[in-house]
RNA sequence: GCUCCAGUGGCGGAAUCGGUAGACGCGUUGGACUUAAAAUCCAAUUGGGCGUAUAACCCAGUGCCAGUUCAAGUCUGGCCUGGAGCACCA
């Protein structure tokens, strides 16, 4: 073994070694228990970011640490390959996104084994190959099938920078979460994806995932929005032309409808233009176009003051008979509820605002314990009592809404309602650089399916990615015209793509069976794989993915594809990596190339780092003296093997009994064995793991500087230390403890060995030290054997000449023993 | 505004059940080795009492204010600050 640690020389020379021998290659069938470890796979943007080696480091030494506890692991990686950056490269350069794609997967994949990731690269999965998107277009037709998939015309989000259409999902602060431009609303025929079929279940087993963070659970919560409420159906007495009977609101307030004093119907109304006089038509028409105009920035804002104008009708409450007019305002939505508000003003923030300004009438219906008057400076939201509501006066607000919507149920005009925030997923993207979505348009036969036999619907090579205002996929000659599949007649193809969104919501099925080209998954693999163990990916996931997969799943399962309902068992949002305080980024120059450091300190430094300052779930502060302390730790592991090289022994005996130093070395190997396995096992916690082989690495080190001479014993228990700490490093060095294990002689690969055991009756020391605190504090510190009793540990404590001095003359009210730890002794 | 998370030395962070606060590392300071440097090794490093050293001791201390307890970084209530998500969702 070299003196010296030349990580470079190493690291290639194993990595050969894996690579050729298909080393981490898991197989389907297995005696042991399976475990999926997964991350979430990369867009190819070309490089590896520091985010990226925190990300795959953490999956890799959990996958390993299964692996060596006697799993049969499922540790795969892909490509989420299709999306705008390939294609944007591609209008630059007027070349084909898929050779930008296959160079920076193929630079990309050199980096992941320059890592020494334990990837079974016969899982590999790329979707934007034809073999992928093949099962990604069958998907769509499956869920066509059961009618999750539908097409219509609606306002939805566009980008102009990018030329497409985005989903909800998509649209970060009124901004293409892509390009940061701003959104416009525009009204397009789009393909959805039915989402909302399953709020309700999506929000309800959030529940049964229990391995997942509170916050994306709440995340997901949030979006989903669920609320409780009512419907309510208001009479319109005086429409223009009387075709329009009644204005359904949907109120979570139910219990403030005696306080209506106006409704407000959103601008994109389907009714408006029945429900406007001639005499307001003008201004309602201006209006309207006004709110068309408008960003959706511009109109979100709330700092923003309302406006809205009358349409000059009025409807009727049947709960008090009172007449009130119907206005237009764009604060109220078109896409939520009924696309109509009752307001209360006295009882609603926005309402309140707007009656202000416009000087609508308030009636007060829950008195405010604290100022039971009124609600003249603002509406009061909280609980009450009702008053000025008829027979529900007296009644709690919070029983009165149950009571009012009962009353509205039996007399006809009102219903329960739950109600989501989420809507549905719109899938249609007008790029390229995507799955084409598999329908066709005939003549005679409206929107056709294209047959699974057909399939895939590939996309074409003669288009020109320098054309602008327009998707290069219609510039195709060859593509947009076809033959219906039902009747033989003329069509056209859709020249939509989906959203990528859809591509990744599957992955991790099909990397159960990634090269059946029969089916896009066998059920039995799918089923046994599934759900993932553990997966890991970045929190900007919590919503976009994360969502649209346990979607996927659920829908797949009741298409019968697969037998389980949640796709990831256990989910470890991975904090950022930052340097200085900021996140890492191109705009910002604070980046690190994960190139350099695999140049300069090797892969082995580079994983022991991105572990060990932070928690992972914790953000990380990168700090180039810490890469340099990882680098030294590592040499300084090195230095302890090289030199012990002829000391250690594989075949290592331990006697029974051994002298105290040896006994005490023995006693720390074991606990440092509990301590990491514990650490690993409890959440992950890696930057505890590796303080802890630094303890022991010093501790190696410490006793030795005592022993300038090693008999026989001494041998076997430096052996018995060294071997373990090379199994208990070997997650994380990967590179050093493969070397280091042949170089002692070890067979096969150190990856292949069993986990460190320890011994309960070893994993402490051989005394303990004793706290003993006079009232809570600790006065004295006294060392013990180990194997005391309670009251020895009583009388010892008493006996402490510091004790007697501080306690003398006091009487000794109580005295708490904790059991090998501590004595507390109460005086007055 | 609503929801979630976090707050511990100069810094990253540690502390199963409430039981020695500051593990481990970074940085800093001093020292050894060296012609010198690098590397390596040793020591100190929460603040204050305490501006000579050594040894010892004492006090305060985990964002703030209360509470529970023999004992609180940890539990409870109320705040403050920072971060994240959602946000005119009726």
């Amino acid at each position: 073994m070299k003196e010296n640690y030349f990580p470079q020389e190493i690291e290639k020379k194993w990595q050969k070694i894996w690579d050729e021998g298909k080393c981490f290659k898991t197989p389907d069938e297995s005696d042991k228990p399976k475990y999926y470890a997964l991350s979430m796979f990369p867009y190819p943007s070309g490089k590896l970011h520091m985010g990226h080696v925190r990300n795959y480091t953490i999956t890799d030494v959990i996958a390993r640490f299964k692996k060596a506890n006697g799993f049969n692991v499922l540790h795969p990686i892909g490509w989420d390959s299709f999306g705008l950056p390939a294609e944007n490269a591609a209008m630059k350069h007027n070349a084909d996104p898929e050779t930008w794609t296959d160079e920076n997967i193929a630079y990309m994949t050199k980096q992941l084994k320059m890592l020494g990731l334990s990837y079974d690269w016969d899982r590999e999965v790329t979707t934007c190959k034809p073999d992928y998107y093949k099962w990604t277009q069958w998907l769509f037709l499956q869920l066509y099938k059961k009618g999750l998939v539908y097409k219509k015309e609606a306002a939805v989000n566009w980008c102009n920078e990018c030329g497409t259409v985005l989903a909800n999902e998509q649209v970060i602060d009124g901004k293409c979460w892509r390009c940061d431009s701003v959104v416009e609303k525009k009204y397009l025929s789009q393909w959805f994806i039915k989402i909302t079929e399953y709020a309700d279940v999506l929000l309800e087993d959030l529940d049964k995932l229990t391995g997942w963070g509170d916050n994306v659970k709440t995340m997901q919560a949030n979006w989903i929005g669920k609320s409780h409420g009512a419907i309510f159906k208001f009479p319109v007495v005086d429409a223009p032309n009387g075709d329009v009977k009644e204005v359904p609101v949907y109120t979570t307030r139910p219990d403030t409808v005696h306080g209506i004093t106006y409704l407000v119907v959103a601008p994109e109304y389907k009714d408006i233009e029945k429900l406007t006089t001639p005499e307001n038509k003008q201004a309602v028409e201006e209006y309207r176009a006004n709110a068309r105009k408008m960003t959706e920035i511009e109109r979100l804002s709330t700092e923003r003051i309302k406006t809205g104008v009358p349409l000059g009708t009025h409807c009727k409450n049947p709960f008090t008979g009172e007449i009130f007019p119907l206005w237009t305002a764009d604060y109220a939505l078109v896409e939520y509820g009924t696309g109509a508000v009752m307001a209360v003003p006295t009882h609603d923030t926005r309402d309140y605002d707007f009656a202000k300004k416009y000087n609508l009438p308030m009636k007060v219906v829950i008195q405010n314990p604290e100022n039971p008057s009124n609600c003249e400076k603002e509406a009061y939201i909280d609980e009450g009592v009702l008053i000025n509501s008829g027979e529900f006066n007296g009644m709690k607000n919070t029983e009165a809404k149950k009571a009012i919507t009962e009353k509205a149920v039996k007399e006809g005009f009102g219903e329960f309602k739950t109600q989501y925030r989420l809507r549905d997923w719109l899938i249609s993207r007008q790029r390229y650089w995507g799955a084409p979505i598999p329908v066709v348009y005939c003549d005679k036969c409206g929107i056709v399916p294209v047959p699974e036999d057909q399939l895939p619907v590939m996309l074409p090579k003669d288009v020109d990615f320098k054309v602008v205002g327009k998707s290069p996929i219609t510039t195709s000659p060859t593509f947009k015209d076809t033959v219906c599949p039902v009747c033989g007649g003329h069509a056209t193809r859709e020249t939509d793509t989906m959203d990528t969104f859809v591509c990744s919501s599957w992955y991790y099925l099909r990397y159960a069976d990634a090269k059946n080209d029969k089916e896009c998954f066998s059920k039995d693999k799918v089923n046994h794989w599934l759900p993932v163990d553990q997966y890991v990916g970045g929190i900007e996931h919590a919503i976009l993915h994360l969502l649209y997969s346990r979607f996927f799943t659920k829908a797949l399962r009741d298409c019968g594809l697969l037998n389980f309902d949640e796709p990831f068992k256990n989910l470890l949002t991975q904090g950022m990596v930052l340097k200085d305080g900021a996140k890492m980024s191109k705009s910002k120059g604070n980046t690190v190339d994960p190139d350099e450091i695999f140049e300069n300190y090797g892969a082995d430094t580079a994983r022991l780092f991105i572990l060990s300052d932070s928690p992972p779930a914790r953000d990380f502060d990168w700090s180039d003296a810490g890469v340099e302390g990882c680098y030294k730790f590592l040499n300084r592991v090195w230095r302890l093997i090289s030199t012990n090289q002829d000391n250690i022994k594989l075949d290592y005996k331990l006697n029974s009994s051994l002298e105290k130093s040896n006994d005490d070395l023995v006693r720390t190997v074991h606990i440092a064995i509990k301590g990491i396995t514990n650490d690993i096992s409890n959440d992950f916690q890696f930057n505890t793991v590796i303080s802890k082989y630094r303890e022991l690495v010093n501790a190696i080190y410490d006793w030795q500087a005592k022993k300038p001479n090693l008999n026989d014993e001494d041998k076997q228990v430096l052996s018995f230390a060294i071997i373990s700490m090379i199994k208990l490093m070997s997650p994380v060095a990967v590179h050093l403890t493969e070397e280091a294990w042949h170089e002692l002689g070890g067979e096969g690969s150190v990856h292949e060995q069993e986990w460190c055991k320890w011994d309960e009756n070893l994993a402490k020391a051989s005394s303990i030290t004793l706290v003993v605190q006079v009232n809570g504090k600790v006065k004295d510190k006294i060392e013990v054997d180990e194997g005391v009793s309670d009251e020895e540990l009583k009388a010892t404590a008493l006996a402490s000449p510091k004790i007697k001095a501080l306690t003398e003359g006091m009487t000794v009210v109580k005295t708490i023993v904790v059991p090998k730890k501590l004595v507390n002794i109460v005086v007055k």
